[in-house]
DNA sequence: CGCACCACAATTTTT
DNA sequence: TTGTGGTGCG
C-alpha cells in the first residue's frame, strides 16, 4: 500500500463523513469532525453551537475517530474507497472507525436545563444508547465521582449537600459562636471570599497562612471563619458546592488509582460555557482529560457574565496556550438575529478591550430596527411594554415569543402590575426560589435530619417547626453542651435528662428525638415519598399552617403538597428510591430547570437568566446609567467590561424586534430619581436605532434637531409618537433637567360600563363585560372574551385598547 | 416564648 | 419602596 493510497483513502473517508452532516457550515463541520486532542470551539451568540456540539457527540458514536484520525481500518481496499466515495451501502461501515461507547463520553454544561436539552436532543438523534452519555453539570459528575470513593476522603456515601442558604446560615451560626458583628463580618460577604478561596483551591491553613503575612486582622479572622466553617461542615458530613469540586480535584490528585479509573472512562470530554468555568474546573477538566487529551470546550469570551462568582475568564483566553497544538474555531455566522439587533451587538461588544474579537454576520436581511422609547416613569415604561405586546398579539403573534428582560430581579414588579392589568399571561423567572422557601427547606430539613441526625445545622431548624415548646434559649444551652462533650446536638437531646442545665425542656426534647428515631425507623423500610407523608403527619406541619388560614400560610401548604411532586418524579425519572439520592438531586437542581417554553405566557427575566435562551421579540428596560449599567460598575473598568458583555448577551437574545426602553425619571429606593440614558445605547449605531420620545414631550434636544411626527397606528391612544430625525447624541440632556411635565398618558376617556356591555378589544377582540368591582379611581373588570376565555383587566388600562360597541 | 414594631439596607446567580 | 433582622413587650 502506498502512501497515496492511504491519503486516498483517508479523504474519501472524511468527505463522506462530512457529507453526512448537510446541514451544518463548514466550519461547523470542522468542529465536528475534529475528534483527537484539544479542540477550542469560540461560538458567537446565536452560531449554532448546542448543534455542533451534538452533531459531534452522532459522529463520535457512529465513526468514532475516524473523521480526526490517520489511521486506515484493516484490510482497507480500493473497493472501500469507492464505496466511501459513491456513498453506497456499506460506505457507514466503511467510513467507522473505533466508534465510541457512549459511556465514554462526558458532556458538562453549566445548569441542569442545558444538560436535559442536550440529554434529550441526543435522545432523539441516538435513541436508546444516549442513555449512557453522561451529560450534566460539573456539580452533579462531581456527586457521582464522589459517591464511588468518598470513603477515601472522609465522607460517607450518604454525605449530603448544603445549598448556599443552608452555607449562609452556618456561617451566620459561626459569627455568633466566635461574638463577631455581621456588620463587619457580612456573611454574604464572607461566604463568596470562601467560595473564592475555594474557586483558587486555597484551604484553611494555607488561607490562614496567606491571612498572617498580610496583618489584616478582618483577613485573620475571616480565616477562622473559613476553618470552623469547613470543620463543622466536615462534622456533618456535608459538602457545599464548592466542596464537590473542590473534594473531587483532590481525590483525584491524591489517588493515582481513581483518577486512572476515570480518565480511561473518559475519552472524550466536552464543556459548555467554559468562559464561566473557574479555577477548580479548569483543573478537573485537565485531571480528567490529562491521559487522552481529547477535550473540546466551547464558549464565548464576550458572553462571559458571571466574573462576581468566580468565573475566570482566563480559562478560555488561555486554553490555546494550556493545550499546545489544540485547533481553535471559530463560529462567526449567527442564525438568530436579523441584521440590525446583531450591528447593533458587534459595535456595542466592541468598545470592550479584553476579547479575543470576533464578529458575527449573518445572511438574514436587515430586520426592523431596534426601538428605543423614552418613557416618563417606570410604569409609563411597563405600559409600553404592555401596549406592544397587546398590539403584536392583535397581529397573531404567541405571548410567548416576547420576554422582557431587566439587570435586576427588582425591576419585575412594575412590569408584573402592568401585565397584569392588562391581562397578559407572564412568568417570572428568578427571584425567590422554590427550594429556598422557608416551608420547602423545613420539610427538606426533616428528610435530612432522618437522613442524618448528626446535621445540626438542620437539627436546630427543625427542632422547633412546628413550635414544640423548645425555645433558642434551649437550643443554645445544648448546642453548647454539645460542643463541650465533643457530640451533636442529637446526641444531647436524645438524653437531655442527663443534663441539669436542660431539666425544663428535657421531656419535650426527648420526645423530639424519639420522633427523628421513629421516623428513622420508618425510612429503612419505605421509600421517601412515604416518608414525606409520615413526617407531615407526625410532625403536623401542614395542619400548623392550615390553622393559621391566611392567604400565605395556604399558599405555603399547596408549596409542601408540591414538593411530594418533586420526590414521586425524581424516583420515576431516575429510578432511584433512596432518600439520600433525592436530597442529593434536589440539592442540585433549581427552578430554572422547570422553564417550561410551550406555556403561552410572556417571560419576564434577569438579562443573567436569559443566557442561552431566545426570543422573537425582545423589551430590554432600564436602559439608564447606574440602573444598566449598574451604580457599582460605574468607574471600574472591568466591570464596565462585565457589564457591557451583559448587554451583548441581552441584545443577542433577540430574534426578530428588539425594544430597548428607559424611563425619564423612576422611583429608586422609595425616592424618585432621573438618569441620563445608558451609555449602551449611544454605542449603538444611528442607523440601527430608531429613537421615540412620546408626544407632549416640549422639550428641545440640545441639537437643536426638530421633531417629526410618525404614525403609528397600530398601538393604541399614549403611544402615539414624535422622532427625532436625526436624534441627538443623548435622547435627553446630559445634566438631569426634567422637561416640562407631559400630558400624555390616558388621554382617552373612562369607558362607562355596566355588566352585560360588549366591548371590542384590541388584541381579545369581542367580550363581554360580566363582573365589575370598583378598586379606589379605578375598577376591576371581569370580562369574557370568546376567543381567549374570561379575562381580568383594569379599567383604566383597558380603556386604552378597548371600545363599547 | 411568640409576636409586633422599627431600623436599615438595597446587583447580577448557578450549583 | 420593599424586605429582613433585631429588639422589646405581653
Amino acid at each position: 500500500m502506498t502512501d497515496h493510497f492511504t491519503s486516498r483513502f483517508l479523504d474519501a473517508r472524511r468527505d463522506y463523513i462530512r457529507s453526512r452532516f448537510p446541514h451544518l457550515n463548514p466550519m461547523q463541520q470542522e468542529a465536528v469532525l475534529h475528534t483527537e486532542g484539544p479542540l477550542l470551539i469560540l461560538a458567537g451568540a446565536g452560531s449554532g453551537k448546542t448543534s455542533v456540539l451534538i452533531n459531534r457527540v452522532y459522529n463520535l458514536l457512529k465513526y468514532g475517530s475516524a473523521s480526526g484520525s490517520d489511521v486506515l481500518p484493516p484490510f482497507a481496499s480500493e473497493e472501500m474507497i469507492s464505496e466511501l466515495e459513491e456513498h453506497g451501502a456499506l460506505a457507514d461501515d466503511y467510513a467507522a472507525l473505533d466508534p465510541v461507547p457512549p459511556w465514554q463520553i462526558l458532556a458538562i454544561t453549566f445548569t441542569n436545563k442545558a444538560a436535559g436539552e442536550l440529554k434529550s436532543r441526543l435522545e432523539q438523534l441516538l435513541g436508546e444508547s444516549s442513555r449512557d452519555i453522561w451529560a450534566c453539570t460539573f456539580h452533579s459528575a462531581c456527586v457521582r465521582i464522589l459517591r464511588r470513593d468518598c470513603d477515601r476522603i472522609g465522607f460517607t456515601r450518604d454525605f449530603t449537600i448544603y445549598d448556599t442558604t443552608d452555607s449562609l446560615s452556618l456561617i451566620k451560626h459561626i459569627l455568633k459562636d466566635q461574638n463577631l458583628d455581621e456588620k463587619y463580618y457580612p456573611p454574604r460577604g464572607i461566604l463568596s471570599e470562601i467560595s473564592r478561596a475555594k474557586g483558587d483551591k486555597i484551604l484553611p491553613p494555607e488561607y490562614c497562612a496567606e491571612a498572617k503575612k498580610t496583618i489584616n486582622l478582618h483577613r485573620q479572622q475571616v480565616g477562622e471563619i473559613y476553618t470552623e466553617y469547613m470543620r463543622r461542615l466536615t462534622l456533618s458530613d456535608a459538602m457545599d458546592f464548592d466542596d464537590l469540586l473542590l473534594y473531587t480535584v483532590m481525590l483525584l490528585r491524591e489517588n493515582e488509582d481513581v483518577l486512572d479509573y476515570w480518565q480511561r472512562r473518559f475519552r472524550y470530554i466536552l464543556i459548555d460555557e467554559y468562559q464561566d468555568t473557574n479555577l477548580l474546573q479548569y483543573e478537573l477538566s485537565a485531571l480528567i482529560a490529562g491521559k487522552h487529551k481529547n477535550i473540546c470546550v466551547v464558549g464565548d469570551d464576550d458572553q462571559s457574565i458571571y466574573k462576581f462568582r468566580g468565573a475566570t475568564i482566563e480559562n478560555i483566553l488561555s486554553f490555546e496556550d494550556q493545550y499546545k497544538g489544540c485547533r481553535t474555531i471559530r463560529l462567526e455566522q449567527n442564525y438568530r438575529s436579523t441584521g440590525h439587533i446583531l450591528n447593533a451587538a458587534n459595535s456595542v461588544i466592541r468598545n470592550n478591550t479584553e476579547r479575543k474579537g470576533k464578529e458575527l454576520w449573518t445572511d438574514k436581511s436587515a430586520g426592523d430596527m431596534i426601538e428605543l422609547y423614552t418613557a416618563d416613569s417606570e410604569k409609563d415604561e411597563a405600559q409600553y411594554v404592555a401596549s406592544k405586546m397587546l398590539a403584536g398579539y392583535s397581529r397573531g403573534e404567541n405571548w410567548r415569543d416576547y420576554a422582557v428582560l431587566y439587570r435586576k430581579n427588582a425591576q419585575s414588579s412594575s412590569l408584573e402590575f402592568a401585565l397584569k392589568r392588562n391581562g397578559i399571561p407572564y412568568r417570572i423567572y428568578g427571584g425567590t426560589r422554590f427550594f429556598d422557601r422557608a416551608e420547602i427547606k423545613d420539610i427538606l430539613s426533616y428528610l435530612s435530619v432522618v437522613s442524618f441526625p448528626g446535621d445540626n445545622l438542620r437539627l436546630e431548624r427543625i427542632i422547633n417547626t412546628p413550635p414544640r415548646g423548645i425555645g433558642s434559649k434551649s437550643i443554645e444551652t445544648a448546642l453548647s453542651l454539645a460542643a463541650e462533650e465533643g457530640k451533636t446536638l442529637f446526641d444531647v437531646i436524645s438524653h437531655a435528662d442527663r443534663y441539669e442545665d436542660l431539666a425544663r425542656p428535657a421531656m419535650r426534647m426527648r420526645a423530639f428525638a424519639v420522633l427523628i428515631e421513629e421516623l428513622r425507623a420508618f425510612s429503612e423500610a419505605n421509600t421517601p415519598d412515604l416518608l414525606f407523608d409520615e413526617i407531615i403527619e407526625k410532625t403536623g406541619y401542614i395542619r400548623a399552617l392550615k390553622e393559621k388560614n391566611t392567604q400565605e400560610d395556604t399558599a405555603r401548604a399547596e408549596n409542601v403538597e408540591e414538593l411530594k411532586t418533586s420526590i414521586l418524579t425524581y424516583m420515576k425519572e431516575s429510578g432511584d428510591t433512596t432518600l439520600a439520592g433525592y436530597l442529593a438531586n434536589v440539592a442540585l437542581y433549581t427552578d430554572l430547570d422547570n422553564y417550561d417554553t410551550s406555556a403561552s405566557a410572556v417571560t419576564l427575566m434577569t438579562m443573567h437568566s436569559s443566557k442561552g435562551l431566545e426570543f422573537p421579540h425582545v423589551f430590554i428596560v432600564g436602559m439608564e446609567e447606574t440602573i444598566f449599567p449598574s451604580m457599582q460598575a460605574i468607574g471600574e473598568s472591568e466591570e464596565m467590561e462585565e457589564e457591557r458583555r451583559l448587554c451583548y448577551v441581552a441584545i443577542t437574545r433577540a430574534m426578530k424586534t428588539l425594544h430597548l426602553v428607559c424611563a425619564r425619571e423612576r422611583m429608586l429606593f422609595g425616592r424618585t430619581t432621573s438618569n441620563r440614558v445608558s451609555r449602551f445605547v449611544d454605542e449603538i449605531p444611528e442607523e440601527d436605532i430608531h429613537k421615540t420620545i412620546p408626544r407632549g414631550y416640549g422639550f428641545r434636544d440640545p441639537s437643536n434637531q426638530t421633531y417629526v411626527q410618525r404614525s403609528e397606528s397600530s398601538v393604541g391612544a399614549g403611544y402615539g409618537s414624535y422622532v427625532v430625525r436625526k436624534p441627538a447624541h443623548k435622547a435627553f440632556d446630559e445634566h438631569t433637567v426634567k422637561p416640562p411635565a407631559p400630558a400624555k398618558t390616558e388621554q382617552k376617556p373612562l369607558l362607562q360600563l355596566a355588566i352585560g356591555d360588549s366591548v371590542r378589544h384590541q388584541a381579545f377582540h369581542e367580550g363581554t363585560v360580566v363582573k365589575i368591582t370598583p378598586m379606589g379611581n379605578d375598577a376591576l373588570l371581569e370580562i369574557s372574551f370568546p376567543s381567549v376565555g374570561n379575562k381580568k383587566l383594569m379599567l383604566r388600562t383597558a380603556s386604552l385598547h378597548m371600545e363599547k360597541f
